[in-house]
DNA sequence: TGTCCACGGGAAAGAAAGGTGG
DNA sequence: CCACCTTTCTTTCCCGTGGACA
């Protein structure tokens, strides 16, 4: 019936980057985001969104909830930017075209105010939502202001600390501070369980976890979404592995301090530019065949005029980043896929 | 049954960091 | 401060391995 799995019913659910059908317990912030949003259904100017809170407390998800949502209504473009890979002027303005389907020869010395002309031209009668996520990586803090100049363009930026960019521009300075400010508190235990509820009845297989069980997993989570899916995700594959027909306490124990990263954020500064490469590459799709990884890599390593490195390198920093837990490597062999934790 | 192809161990080359003595 | 040697970390090259697939 779900093949030869005993315990995942679908595994992609059991991922981070998941957007479930529903978001629970964001009821306050969704509603924020929509009345942000609303405007554009009527053809009118939207308010810009600053969205911030730690890590794992679902501003990503929310975001493109409420966006996919809103492209039901209407027939607005949306562009999703994550800065850690693209932070960068340029780089950004480049990635949003392209998103737009605007296909231009990339010669070298193309300024980046024709860019933004180009942009504006194309924002002409449409109107665009742009996610600008890890806002924090952003590099220069001239292009906020250049998209909040462009009428057309609604932005939501998301970032993990409130206080971003507070030594900038002041004309920028007081663009941010006039944006609506939606706040992601961590989650209570309790609101953690629930998430982790609904995530075990779409992604496992009926009963082969206990609500205790559950429980423990969201005491642990100190109100990080993310690290608790990530625990139920390894306890459930150490489980399939295992051949057992039931979760037991052992596998969530052991998959516990696999999780627990001292600080994420710490962890990822002192990933090299490789790195983070790739794990952006992960992150953003939120799961990569090995052998596609390499080539998308190679990709976004000359979009960046970066020497790509040779294919075994590649491997061993994998080998890196899953030791520090920031991705997870199911499969074997050729068939091995890489998927954010 | 042979081909394909990413994996990962190991050696060796290269680059960066650290130490020492003039 | 510099020149030179040593150590440590990173990257590359080489290659055997094993599972899917035709």
């Amino acid at each position: 019936m779900y093949d030869s799995n005993t315990i995942i019913k679908d595994l992609r659910v059991l991922t981070e980057s998941f957007i479930p059908r529903r978001i629970i317990h964001r009821d306050g912030q969704i509603n924020a985001l929509r009345d942000n949003l609303k405007p554009l259904i009527d053809k009118e100017a939207p308010r810009n969104s600053f969205i911030y809170g730690p890590p794992g407390t679902g501003k990503t998800s929310m975001s493109q909830y409420v966006v996919d949502e809103l492209k039901a209504y209407s027939p607005v473009l949306s562009v999703y930017i994550n800065c850690w890979l693209y932070p960068s002027r340029f780089k950004i303005l480049y990635s949003i075209l392209q998103s737009l389907g605007q296909i231009f020869i990339h010669r070298k010395g193309t300024p980046t105010d024709e860019l933004l002309d180009l942009l504006r031209q194309k924002m002409k009668n449409r109107s665009c939502v742009i996610v600008l996520d890890e806002a924090d990586q952003l590099e220069d803090d001239k292009i906020l202001y250049d998209l909040v100049e462009t009428p057309g363009i609604c932005i939501i930026m998301i970032a993990n600390k409130e206080t971003i960019f507070y030594d900038a521009d002041p004309r920028i300075r007081s663009r941010l501070e006039s944006m609506e400010r939606i706040e992601f508190r961590p989650y209570s235990t309790n609101e953690i369980l629930d998430i982790l509820k609904d995530r075990a009845e779409w992604g496992l297989v009926p009963h082969v976890i206990t609500p205790v069980q559950l429980n423990k997993i969201a005491e642990h989570s100190n109100g990080d979404a993310r690290k608790a899916i990530g625990v139920l995700r390894a306890a459930a594959e150490t489980a399939e592995n295992q051949d057992s027909e039931l979760i037991t306490d052992t596998h969530i124990e052991k998959a516990i301090p696999k999780s627990v990263s001292i600080n994420q954020t710490k962890t990822l500064e002192s990933l090299n530019v490789h790195q983070k490469i790739l794990y952006g590459i992960i992150k953003s799709s939120r799961q990569v065949p090995s052998s596609d990884l390499y080539q998308k890599y190679s990709a976004v390593c000359r979009e960046k005029d970066l020497e790509p490195l040779v294919d075994r390198t590649i491997r061993n920093h994998l080998e890196k980043l899953q030791s520090y837990n920031l991705i997870s490597v199911s499969g074997e062999g050729r068939w091995t896929v890489y998927s954010s934790v």
